[in-house]
RNA sequence: GGUUCCGUGGCCGAGUGGCUAGGCAGCGGUCUGCAAAACCGUCUACAGCGGUUCGAAUCCGCUCGGAACCUCCA
Protein backbone atom coordinates (compact mmCIF):
# COMPACT_ATOMS: atom_id res chain seq x y z
CA UNK A 1 0.00 0.00 0.00
CA UNK A 2 0.99 3.17 -0.75
CA UNK A 3 1.70 5.96 1.45
CA UNK A 4 -0.83 8.52 -0.11
CA UNK A 5 -3.31 5.35 0.54
CA UNK A 6 -2.86 6.17 4.71
CA UNK A 7 -2.43 9.51 4.38
CA UNK A 8 -5.38 11.95 3.52
CA UNK A 9 -3.75 15.16 2.95
CA UNK A 10 -5.63 18.43 3.19
CA UNK A 11 -4.67 21.77 1.31
CA UNK A 12 -5.91 24.82 1.44
CA UNK A 13 -7.97 25.77 -1.46
CA UNK A 14 -7.28 29.28 -2.76
CA UNK A 15 -10.43 28.66 -4.76
CA UNK A 16 -12.72 27.92 -2.20
CA UNK A 17 -10.62 29.35 1.12
CA UNK A 18 -11.29 26.30 2.98
CA UNK A 19 -9.23 22.98 3.46
CA UNK A 20 -10.30 20.54 1.93
CA UNK A 21 -9.24 16.63 1.24
CA UNK A 22 -6.91 16.34 -1.48
CA UNK A 23 -8.09 13.46 -4.17
CA UNK A 24 -5.87 12.92 -7.06
CA UNK A 25 -7.28 12.65 -10.69
CA UNK A 26 -5.14 10.17 -11.64
CA UNK A 27 -3.29 8.76 -8.73
CA UNK A 28 -0.70 7.82 -8.64
CA UNK A 29 -0.39 10.27 -10.96
CA UNK A 30 -0.59 13.93 -10.14
CA UNK A 31 0.18 16.88 -12.17
CA UNK A 32 1.66 20.37 -10.56
CA UNK A 33 2.00 23.73 -12.60
CA UNK A 34 4.04 26.38 -10.47
CA UNK A 35 4.18 29.64 -11.82
CA UNK A 36 8.15 30.36 -12.64
CA UNK A 37 9.72 33.53 -12.80
CA UNK A 38 10.64 36.02 -15.93
CA UNK A 39 13.75 36.12 -15.74
CA UNK A 40 14.99 39.26 -16.96
CA UNK A 41 17.30 39.97 -13.64
CA UNK A 42 18.43 37.59 -10.57
CA UNK A 43 15.99 35.89 -8.39
CA UNK A 44 15.58 37.51 -5.04
CA UNK A 45 14.76 35.83 -1.75
CA UNK A 46 11.30 36.50 -2.45
CA UNK A 47 10.98 34.58 -4.97
CA UNK A 48 12.89 32.09 -3.77
CA UNK A 49 10.41 31.75 -0.85
CA UNK A 50 7.73 30.53 -3.51
CA UNK A 51 9.94 28.04 -5.11
CA UNK A 52 11.12 26.06 -2.03
CA UNK A 53 7.08 26.20 -0.63
CA UNK A 54 6.56 24.26 -3.79
CA UNK A 55 9.84 22.12 -3.83
CA UNK A 56 8.30 21.28 -0.34
CA UNK A 57 5.34 20.20 -1.79
CA UNK A 58 6.68 18.40 -4.19
CA UNK A 59 8.53 16.53 -2.01
CA UNK A 60 5.59 15.52 0.35
CA UNK A 61 3.46 14.11 -2.66
CA UNK A 62 6.71 12.43 -4.11
CA UNK A 63 7.59 11.24 -0.55
CA UNK A 64 3.84 9.82 -0.11
CA UNK A 65 4.58 7.70 -3.62
CA UNK A 66 2.73 10.09 -6.33
CA UNK A 67 4.36 10.57 -9.23
CA UNK A 68 4.15 14.01 -9.65
CA UNK A 69 4.61 15.73 -13.12
CA UNK A 70 6.08 19.14 -11.79
CA UNK A 71 5.79 21.79 -14.41
CA UNK A 72 7.08 25.24 -13.79
CA UNK A 73 7.50 27.93 -16.82
CA UNK A 74 10.08 30.33 -17.00
CA UNK A 75 8.51 33.48 -18.87
CA UNK A 76 10.95 34.74 -20.97
CA UNK A 77 8.77 36.41 -23.78
CA UNK A 78 9.05 39.72 -21.59
CA UNK A 79 5.48 41.09 -20.35
CA UNK A 80 4.67 44.82 -20.82
CA UNK A 81 5.97 47.33 -18.00
CA UNK A 82 2.11 48.90 -17.78
CA UNK A 83 -1.39 48.25 -17.34
CA UNK A 84 -1.97 50.11 -20.61
CA UNK A 85 -0.86 47.48 -22.74
CA UNK A 86 1.87 49.84 -23.22
CA UNK A 87 5.62 50.74 -23.17
CA UNK A 88 8.39 48.19 -23.27
CA UNK A 89 8.67 44.88 -22.25
CA UNK A 90 10.70 44.03 -19.41
CA UNK A 91 13.40 41.26 -21.68
CA UNK A 92 13.54 43.57 -24.38
CA UNK A 93 14.59 47.05 -21.94
CA UNK A 94 17.35 44.77 -20.31
CA UNK A 95 18.71 43.80 -23.48
CA UNK A 96 19.19 46.87 -24.57
CA UNK A 97 20.52 47.99 -21.17
CA UNK A 98 23.00 45.51 -20.92
CA UNK A 99 23.87 45.45 -24.77
CA UNK A 100 22.59 41.96 -25.06
CA UNK A 101 20.29 39.67 -27.24
CA UNK A 102 16.82 38.86 -25.37
CA UNK A 103 18.11 35.61 -25.58
CA UNK A 104 21.28 35.87 -23.72
CA UNK A 105 19.36 37.79 -20.91
CA UNK A 106 16.90 34.95 -20.75
CA UNK A 107 19.70 32.49 -20.63
CA UNK A 108 21.82 34.53 -18.57
CA UNK A 109 19.10 34.56 -15.82
CA UNK A 110 17.77 31.49 -16.24
CA UNK A 111 20.88 29.96 -15.67
CA UNK A 112 21.40 31.98 -12.74
CA UNK A 113 18.31 30.99 -11.32
CA UNK A 114 18.54 27.13 -11.90
CA UNK A 115 22.32 27.65 -9.64
CA UNK A 116 20.32 29.14 -7.11
CA UNK A 117 17.59 27.13 -6.50
CA UNK A 118 19.88 23.98 -6.42
CA UNK A 119 21.91 25.67 -3.88
CA UNK A 120 18.50 25.42 -2.29
CA UNK A 121 18.97 21.95 -2.73
CA UNK A 122 15.44 22.34 -4.23
CA UNK A 123 14.45 19.99 -6.73
CA UNK A 124 13.93 20.82 -10.32
CA UNK A 125 10.50 20.40 -12.18
CA UNK A 126 10.05 17.78 -14.11
CA UNK A 127 9.51 19.70 -17.27
CA UNK A 128 10.68 23.41 -17.58
CA UNK A 129 8.45 24.88 -20.89
CA UNK A 130 9.37 28.07 -21.71
CA UNK A 131 7.08 31.18 -23.14
CA UNK A 132 8.65 31.62 -26.34
CA UNK A 133 9.40 27.97 -27.31
CA UNK A 134 5.32 27.55 -27.26
CA UNK A 135 4.20 30.46 -29.27
CA UNK A 136 2.23 28.00 -31.77
CA UNK A 137 0.05 26.84 -28.78
CA UNK A 138 -0.56 30.06 -27.61
CA UNK A 139 -1.72 31.42 -31.20
CA UNK A 140 -3.92 27.95 -31.11
CA UNK A 141 -5.25 29.23 -27.79
CA UNK A 142 -5.81 32.45 -28.98
CA UNK A 143 -7.90 31.37 -31.54
CA UNK A 144 -9.87 29.43 -30.07
CA UNK A 145 -10.85 31.75 -27.43
CA UNK A 146 -11.68 33.98 -30.67
CA UNK A 147 -13.60 31.27 -31.76
CA UNK A 148 -15.83 30.98 -28.93
CA UNK A 149 -16.87 34.56 -28.72
CA UNK A 150 -14.54 35.73 -25.76
CA UNK A 151 -11.82 37.83 -27.64
CA UNK A 152 -11.64 40.71 -30.52
CA UNK A 153 -9.13 41.65 -32.63
CA UNK A 154 -8.04 45.06 -32.66
CA UNK A 155 -5.47 46.92 -35.07
CA UNK A 156 -3.07 43.62 -34.70
CA UNK A 157 -3.84 42.99 -30.99
CA UNK A 158 -6.19 41.01 -29.57
CA UNK A 159 -8.22 41.47 -26.34
CA UNK A 160 -9.93 39.10 -23.58
CA UNK A 161 -13.35 40.40 -23.57
CA UNK A 162 -13.85 40.03 -19.48
CA UNK A 163 -17.62 41.48 -19.52
CA UNK A 164 -18.54 38.58 -22.36
CA UNK A 165 -16.63 35.98 -20.45
CA UNK A 166 -18.64 37.25 -17.01
CA UNK A 167 -21.98 36.92 -18.20
CA UNK A 168 -21.76 33.27 -18.50
CA UNK A 169 -19.21 32.75 -15.19
CA UNK A 170 -17.48 34.20 -12.62
CA UNK A 171 -14.86 36.54 -13.18
CA UNK A 172 -12.85 37.23 -10.17
CA UNK A 173 -13.70 34.03 -8.32
CA UNK A 174 -10.71 33.17 -7.26
CA UNK A 175 -9.32 36.54 -5.77
CA UNK A 176 -13.04 37.49 -4.60
CA UNK A 177 -13.32 40.25 -6.77
CA UNK A 178 -16.85 41.46 -8.10
CA UNK A 179 -16.42 42.67 -11.82
CA UNK A 180 -18.64 46.03 -11.13
CA UNK A 181 -16.58 46.75 -8.16
CA UNK A 182 -13.18 46.24 -10.42
CA UNK A 183 -14.67 49.05 -13.14
CA UNK A 184 -15.60 51.23 -10.92
CA UNK A 185 -12.35 51.21 -8.94
CA UNK A 186 -10.56 51.74 -12.40
CA UNK A 187 -9.23 54.68 -13.26
CA UNK A 188 -9.95 56.41 -16.45
CA UNK A 189 -9.35 54.80 -19.72
CA UNK A 190 -6.62 56.53 -21.94
CA UNK A 191 -8.64 57.90 -24.97
CA UNK A 192 -5.88 56.22 -26.74
CA UNK A 193 -6.42 52.41 -25.39
CA UNK A 194 -8.24 50.13 -28.33
CA UNK A 195 -9.74 48.09 -25.33
CA UNK A 196 -13.65 48.05 -25.14
CA UNK A 197 -13.04 47.82 -21.27
CA UNK A 198 -10.40 48.25 -18.70
CA UNK A 199 -11.16 45.37 -17.61
CA UNK A 200 -10.12 43.41 -21.25
CA UNK A 201 -6.25 42.14 -21.24
CA UNK A 202 -4.52 41.55 -24.02
CA UNK A 203 -3.66 37.89 -25.54
CA UNK A 204 -1.42 38.93 -28.40
CA UNK A 205 -0.27 42.57 -28.75
CA UNK A 206 0.72 43.95 -31.88
CA UNK A 207 4.49 44.76 -32.05
CA UNK A 208 5.62 48.46 -32.49
CA UNK A 209 8.32 48.59 -34.61
CA UNK A 210 10.90 48.45 -32.58
CA UNK A 211 9.95 46.29 -30.43
CA UNK A 212 12.88 42.98 -30.72
CA UNK A 213 10.61 39.76 -29.48
CA UNK A 214 8.19 39.62 -31.77
CA UNK A 215 6.57 36.66 -34.13
CA UNK A 216 4.26 36.02 -36.87
CA UNK A 217 0.73 35.47 -36.41
CA UNK A 218 -3.15 35.67 -37.94
CA UNK A 219 -3.42 39.00 -36.55
CA UNK A 220 0.01 40.53 -37.74
CA UNK A 221 3.59 40.16 -36.12
CA UNK A 222 3.32 41.24 -32.32
CA UNK A 223 3.76 38.82 -29.15
CA UNK A 224 1.64 36.97 -26.92
CA UNK A 225 0.15 38.37 -23.65
CA UNK A 226 0.96 38.38 -20.22
CA UNK A 227 -1.34 35.65 -18.78
CA UNK A 228 -1.23 33.32 -21.46
CA UNK A 229 1.27 31.42 -21.66
CA UNK A 230 0.29 29.83 -18.25
CA UNK A 231 -2.78 28.70 -19.48
CA UNK A 232 -1.20 27.15 -22.30
CA UNK A 233 1.71 25.54 -20.63
CA UNK A 234 -0.56 24.08 -17.90
CA UNK A 235 -2.97 22.18 -19.95
CA UNK A 236 -0.72 21.16 -22.71
CA UNK A 237 1.44 18.89 -20.03
CA UNK A 238 -0.90 18.56 -17.26
CA UNK A 239 -4.90 18.31 -19.41
CA UNK A 240 -7.09 20.77 -19.29
CA UNK A 241 -7.97 19.96 -15.78
CA UNK A 242 -5.21 18.64 -13.52
CA UNK A 243 -4.47 18.82 -10.07
CA UNK A 244 -2.51 21.42 -8.38
CA UNK A 245 -1.50 25.04 -9.63
CA UNK A 246 0.53 26.90 -7.33
CA UNK A 247 2.32 30.33 -7.35
CA UNK A 248 3.13 33.84 -5.30
CA UNK A 249 0.01 35.53 -3.43
CA UNK A 250 0.64 38.82 -5.85
CA UNK A 251 -0.06 36.54 -8.34
CA UNK A 252 -3.49 35.46 -7.79
CA UNK A 253 -5.07 38.52 -9.43
CA UNK A 254 -4.86 39.49 -12.06
CA UNK A 255 -2.55 36.65 -13.39
CA UNK A 256 -4.34 33.22 -11.64
CA UNK A 257 -7.81 34.89 -12.38
CA UNK A 258 -6.88 35.41 -16.30
CA UNK A 259 -5.53 31.94 -16.44
CA UNK A 260 -9.06 30.77 -15.52
CA UNK A 261 -10.81 32.66 -17.50
CA UNK A 262 -8.93 31.77 -20.51
CA UNK A 263 -8.56 27.93 -19.64
CA UNK A 264 -12.45 27.94 -19.39
CA UNK A 265 -13.29 29.93 -22.50
CA UNK A 266 -10.51 27.85 -24.58
CA UNK A 267 -11.62 24.43 -23.63
CA UNK A 268 -14.49 24.86 -21.24
CA UNK A 269 -12.58 23.57 -17.83
CA UNK A 270 -11.22 25.93 -15.39
CA UNK A 271 -7.66 23.59 -15.25
CA UNK A 272 -6.61 23.02 -12.01
CA UNK A 273 -9.36 21.39 -8.95
CA UNK A 274 -6.58 22.71 -6.17
CA UNK A 275 -5.16 26.65 -5.91
CA UNK A 276 -2.36 27.35 -4.28
CA UNK A 277 -0.91 30.24 -3.04
CA UNK A 278 2.02 30.85 -0.96
CA UNK A 279 2.53 33.84 0.95
CA UNK A 280 5.59 36.47 0.65
CA UNK A 281 8.80 36.95 2.42
CA UNK A 282 9.07 40.49 3.54
CA UNK A 283 12.23 42.52 4.38
CA UNK A 284 11.57 45.56 7.08
CA UNK A 285 7.92 44.59 7.30
CA UNK A 286 7.55 45.31 3.61
CA UNK A 287 7.08 42.75 0.65
CA UNK A 288 10.86 42.23 -1.54
CA UNK A 289 10.15 43.36 -4.49
CA UNK A 290 12.56 43.26 -7.84
CA UNK A 291 10.50 46.93 -8.94
CA UNK A 292 11.13 48.66 -5.69
CA UNK A 293 14.43 47.52 -4.62
CA UNK A 294 13.56 46.21 -1.45
CA UNK A 295 15.15 42.86 -1.89
CA UNK A 296 17.89 40.40 -0.51
CA UNK A 297 19.90 38.45 -3.65
CA UNK A 298 20.54 34.91 -2.79
CA UNK A 299 24.37 35.73 -2.99
CA UNK A 300 24.05 38.49 -0.21
CA UNK A 301 22.42 36.29 2.19
CA UNK A 302 25.31 33.50 1.60
CA UNK A 303 28.30 35.94 1.95
CA UNK A 304 26.52 37.95 3.70
CA UNK A 305 28.05 40.61 1.51
CA UNK A 306 24.83 43.39 2.64
CA UNK A 307 24.32 45.62 5.59
CA UNK A 308 20.68 43.90 6.02
CA UNK A 309 22.43 41.36 7.68
CA UNK A 310 24.83 40.40 10.50
CA UNK A 311 26.90 37.29 8.79
CA UNK A 312 26.48 35.36 5.81
CA UNK A 313 24.36 31.77 6.41
CA UNK A 314 24.01 29.03 4.28
CA UNK A 315 21.91 27.97 2.02
CA UNK A 316 19.99 24.79 3.73
CA UNK A 317 19.95 27.20 7.17
CA UNK A 318 18.05 29.72 5.17
CA UNK A 319 15.73 26.89 3.62
CA UNK A 320 15.31 25.85 7.12
CA UNK A 321 14.45 29.17 8.82
CA UNK A 322 11.71 29.47 5.98
CA UNK A 323 10.02 26.06 6.80
CA UNK A 324 9.83 26.87 10.22
CA UNK A 325 6.72 29.30 9.25
CA UNK A 326 4.01 27.70 7.22
CA UNK A 327 3.78 29.13 3.07
CA UNK A 328 0.74 30.57 3.70
CA UNK A 329 2.12 32.96 5.83
CA UNK A 330 3.78 36.20 5.93
CA UNK A 331 7.24 35.89 6.40
CA UNK A 332 9.50 38.29 7.79
CA UNK A 333 13.48 38.20 6.92
CA UNK A 334 16.08 39.18 10.21
CA UNK A 335 19.16 38.92 11.11
CA UNK A 336 17.80 37.69 14.61
CA UNK A 337 15.38 35.25 13.40
CA UNK A 338 18.52 33.81 11.09
CA UNK A 339 20.60 33.55 14.25
CA UNK A 340 18.16 31.60 15.85
CA UNK A 341 17.37 28.98 13.15
CA UNK A 342 20.89 28.66 12.47
CA UNK A 343 21.47 27.58 16.50
CA UNK A 344 17.96 25.50 16.18
CA UNK A 345 19.39 23.87 13.05
CA UNK A 346 22.81 22.92 14.28
CA UNK A 347 21.61 21.14 17.16
CA UNK A 348 18.86 19.05 15.04
CA UNK A 349 21.47 17.72 12.73
CA UNK A 350 23.73 16.91 15.58
CA UNK A 351 20.94 14.71 17.03
CA UNK A 352 20.71 13.35 13.76
CA UNK A 353 23.88 12.50 13.23
CA UNK A 354 23.93 10.95 17.21
CA UNK A 355 21.01 9.13 16.36
CA UNK A 356 22.36 7.22 13.92
CA UNK A 357 25.60 6.29 15.43
CA UNK A 358 23.88 4.57 18.01
CA UNK A 359 22.31 1.04 18.57
CA UNK A 360 19.11 -0.05 20.02
CA UNK A 361 17.76 -2.31 22.90
CA UNK A 362 16.30 -5.42 23.30
CA UNK A 363 12.87 -3.75 24.05
CA UNK A 364 11.47 -0.33 24.02
CA UNK A 365 11.58 1.27 27.86
CA UNK A 366 11.51 5.33 26.62
CA UNK A 367 8.66 7.02 27.35
CA UNK A 368 9.15 8.39 24.00
CA UNK A 369 6.73 6.50 21.75
CA UNK A 370 8.02 6.46 18.65
CA UNK A 371 4.64 5.17 16.51
CA UNK A 372 2.87 8.34 17.95
CA UNK A 373 5.45 10.59 17.21
CA UNK A 374 5.57 9.08 13.76
CA UNK A 375 1.61 9.41 13.45
CA UNK A 376 1.85 12.60 14.95
CA UNK A 377 4.64 14.06 12.20
CA UNK A 378 2.73 12.92 9.08
CA UNK A 379 -0.52 14.39 10.20
CA UNK A 380 1.30 17.50 10.27
CA UNK A 381 2.46 17.33 6.91
CA UNK A 382 -0.70 15.97 6.10
CA UNK A 383 -2.70 19.22 7.12
CA UNK A 384 -1.88 21.43 4.63
CA UNK A 385 2.43 20.81 4.48
CA UNK A 386 2.77 22.35 7.54
CA UNK A 387 6.35 22.39 7.53
CA UNK A 388 6.69 24.04 11.51
CA UNK A 389 4.58 21.72 13.59
CA UNK A 390 6.63 18.66 11.51
CA UNK A 391 10.03 20.74 12.43
CA UNK A 392 8.47 21.03 16.28
CA UNK A 393 8.32 17.52 15.85
CA UNK A 394 11.61 16.93 15.11
CA UNK A 395 12.73 18.81 17.97
CA UNK A 396 10.80 16.67 20.56
CA UNK A 397 13.24 13.67 18.90
CA UNK A 398 16.00 15.88 19.16
CA UNK A 399 15.27 16.07 23.12
CA UNK A 400 14.90 12.67 23.64
CA UNK A 401 17.88 11.52 21.28
CA UNK A 402 20.20 13.81 23.21
CA UNK A 403 19.36 12.58 26.38
CA UNK A 404 20.36 9.00 25.74
CA UNK A 405 23.95 7.73 26.18
CA UNK A 406 25.76 4.79 24.23
CA UNK A 407 22.35 2.98 23.31
CA UNK A 408 19.13 3.78 22.41
CA UNK A 409 15.87 2.51 24.66
CA UNK A 410 14.58 1.11 21.77
CA UNK A 411 13.23 -2.06 20.40
CA UNK A 412 14.89 -2.63 16.96
CA UNK A 413 11.79 -2.02 15.48
CA UNK A 414 11.32 1.08 17.02
CA UNK A 415 14.94 2.17 16.58
CA UNK A 416 14.88 1.55 12.96
CA UNK A 417 11.48 3.68 12.80
CA UNK A 418 12.82 6.73 14.23
CA UNK A 419 16.21 6.44 12.27
CA UNK A 420 14.39 5.95 8.96
CA UNK A 421 11.80 8.24 9.61
CA UNK A 422 13.90 11.75 10.94
CA UNK A 423 16.07 10.70 7.67
CA UNK A 424 13.04 11.01 5.89
CA UNK A 425 11.47 13.85 7.17
CA UNK A 426 15.20 15.72 7.78
CA UNK A 427 16.36 15.09 4.06
CA UNK A 428 14.04 13.97 1.96
CA UNK A 429 10.35 16.04 2.77
CA UNK A 430 12.21 19.25 4.18
CA UNK A 431 15.37 18.84 1.71
CA UNK A 432 17.52 19.76 4.43
CA UNK A 433 21.37 19.17 4.15
CA UNK A 434 23.84 18.01 6.86
CA UNK A 435 26.56 21.22 6.15
CA UNK A 436 28.22 20.09 9.75
CA UNK A 437 28.40 16.55 9.04
CA UNK A 438 31.87 14.97 9.66
CA UNK A 439 33.32 13.02 6.60
CA UNK A 440 33.33 16.61 4.93
CA UNK A 441 36.52 14.69 4.18
CA UNK A 442 38.13 11.47 5.91
CA UNK A 443 41.53 13.17 6.06
CA UNK A 444 40.23 16.21 7.90
CA UNK A 445 37.93 13.81 9.87
CA UNK A 446 41.43 11.91 11.16
CA UNK A 447 43.37 14.98 11.53
CA UNK A 448 40.66 16.17 14.22
CA UNK A 449 40.50 13.07 15.70
CA UNK A 450 44.88 13.41 16.33
CA UNK A 451 43.81 17.04 17.89
CA UNK A 452 41.16 15.58 20.46
CA UNK A 453 43.59 12.53 21.33
CA UNK A 454 46.09 15.17 21.73
CA UNK A 455 43.74 17.44 23.42
CA UNK A 456 42.64 14.54 25.68
CA UNK A 457 46.73 13.28 26.70
CA UNK A 458 46.85 17.38 27.73
CA UNK A 459 43.70 16.97 29.98
CA UNK A 460 44.95 13.75 31.90
CA UNK A 461 48.17 15.27 32.27
CA UNK A 462 46.33 18.56 33.95
CA UNK A 463 48.19 20.78 31.39
CA UNK A 464 44.69 22.58 30.47
CA UNK A 465 46.64 25.93 28.77
CA UNK A 466 47.44 23.43 26.00
CA UNK A 467 43.92 21.67 25.97
CA UNK A 468 42.29 25.14 26.05
CA UNK A 469 44.84 26.32 23.17
CA UNK A 470 43.77 23.25 21.24
CA UNK A 471 39.82 23.65 21.79
CA UNK A 472 40.47 27.56 21.47
CA UNK A 473 42.54 27.18 17.93
CA UNK A 474 39.48 24.86 16.82
CA UNK A 475 37.02 27.13 17.82
CA UNK A 476 38.90 29.34 15.49
CA UNK A 477 38.71 27.45 13.08
CA UNK A 478 35.35 26.68 13.01
CA UNK A 479 35.42 23.47 14.48
CA UNK A 480 33.71 23.31 17.84
CA UNK A 481 34.78 20.55 20.64
CA UNK A 482 31.68 19.22 22.29
CA UNK A 483 32.90 17.19 25.49
CA UNK A 484 30.38 14.45 26.76
CA UNK A 485 30.86 11.68 28.94
CA UNK A 486 32.20 9.11 26.90
CA UNK A 487 35.50 11.39 25.30
CA UNK A 488 34.90 14.24 22.87
CA UNK A 489 33.18 14.49 19.45
CA UNK A 490 33.77 17.78 16.87
CA UNK A 491 31.29 19.58 14.44
CA UNK A 492 32.09 21.46 11.90
CA UNK A 493 29.89 24.58 11.18
CA UNK A 494 30.51 26.77 8.13
C1' G B 1 -11.32 54.24 -1.62
C1' G B 2 -12.43 48.68 -2.76
C1' U B 3 -11.00 43.34 -1.92
C1' U B 4 -8.37 39.87 1.13
C1' C B 5 -5.43 38.67 5.27
C1' C B 6 -2.94 39.38 9.86
C1' G B 7 -1.95 41.39 15.08
C1' U B 8 0.43 35.29 20.02
C1' G B 9 5.25 35.61 25.54
C1' G B 10 12.24 39.48 25.04
C1' C B 11 12.65 37.78 19.52
C1' C B 12 10.95 34.26 15.48
C1' G B 13 6.87 31.50 14.71
C1' A B 14 2.53 27.09 15.07
C1' G B 15 -2.21 26.19 16.79
C1' U B 16 -6.99 26.36 18.71
C1' G B 17 -14.19 27.16 21.43
C1' G B 18 -12.12 23.75 27.40
C1' C B 19 -6.48 19.14 26.95
C1' U B 20 -2.66 25.84 26.16
C1' A B 21 3.63 23.57 19.42
C1' G B 22 8.59 24.36 18.54
C1' G B 23 13.17 27.33 17.89
C1' C B 24 16.31 31.36 19.90
C1' A B 25 17.30 34.28 24.21
C1' G B 26 16.78 34.66 30.00
C1' C B 27 16.87 32.46 34.92
C1' G B 28 17.96 28.11 38.41
C1' G B 29 20.21 23.29 38.45
C1' U B 30 23.08 18.61 36.71
C1' C B 31 27.59 17.57 34.23
C1' U B 32 32.78 19.73 33.53
C1' G B 33 39.54 21.31 35.61
C1' C B 34 37.09 25.72 33.40
C1' A B 35 33.99 26.59 29.47
C1' A B 36 31.03 24.97 25.54
C1' A B 37 27.69 21.18 24.25
C1' A B 38 23.83 18.22 26.35
C1' C B 39 19.95 17.27 29.82
C1' C B 40 16.38 18.70 33.90
C1' G B 41 13.43 22.63 35.98
C1' U B 42 11.49 27.59 35.28
C1' C B 43 9.49 32.77 33.89
C1' U B 44 7.41 36.13 30.26
C1' A B 45 1.14 35.24 25.63
C1' C B 46 -2.72 35.47 22.79
C1' A B 47 -3.60 44.30 20.18
C1' G B 48 -7.89 47.08 22.80
C1' C B 49 -13.18 47.30 23.96
C1' G B 50 -17.87 45.02 23.82
C1' G B 51 -20.99 40.55 22.66
C1' U B 52 -22.31 35.05 22.03
C1' U B 53 -21.17 30.80 25.40
C1' C B 54 -21.16 26.82 31.22
C1' G B 55 -16.34 28.30 29.14
C1' A B 56 -12.82 32.46 24.00
C1' A B 57 -6.66 33.85 22.80
C1' U B 58 -9.87 30.77 19.36
C1' C B 59 -16.75 32.64 17.10
C1' C B 60 -19.31 37.77 16.16
C1' G B 61 -19.09 43.31 16.17
C1' C B 62 -16.40 47.75 16.73
C1' U B 63 -11.66 50.42 17.46
C1' C B 64 -6.49 50.77 16.79
C1' G B 65 -2.14 48.93 14.15
C1' G B 66 0.23 46.25 9.99
C1' A B 67 0.51 43.62 5.20
C1' A B 68 -0.86 41.90 0.22
C1' C B 69 -3.78 42.78 -4.15
C1' C B 70 -6.66 46.47 -7.12
C1' U B 71 -0.15 48.48 -12.57
C1' C B 72 4.85 44.16 -14.11
C1' C B 73 6.39 41.34 -9.71
C1' A B 74 7.09 34.64 -6.29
Amino acid sequence: MALYEENDVYISNSISRKKELFTALNAPNLGLYVCGPTVYSDVHLGNCRTFISFDLVYRYLTHLGYKVRYVRNITDAGHLENDADEGEDKISQRARLEQLEPMEIVQKYTLGFHGVMSRFNAFPPTIEPTATGHIVEQIDMIQKIIDEGFAYEKNGSVYFDVKKYNESNDYGKLSGRKIEELISGTRELDAQSEKESPLDFAIWKKASPSHIMRWNSPWGIGFPGWHLECSVMSTKYLGDEFDIHGGGMDLKFPHHECEIAQNKASNGSEGPRYWMHGNMLTLNGQRMSKSTGNTLLPHELFTGETDKLEKGFAPTIARFFMLQAHYGSQLDFSSDALLAAEKGYHRLMAAYRKLASLEPSAESTSEFKVAEWHKASYAAMNDDFNSPILISQLFEATRTINSWENKAPLSASDFKLLKESMQAFIFDVLGLEDIGAQGSGQKLDDVINILLDLRKQARDDRDFSLSDAIRDKLADAGIEVKDGKDGSTYSISL
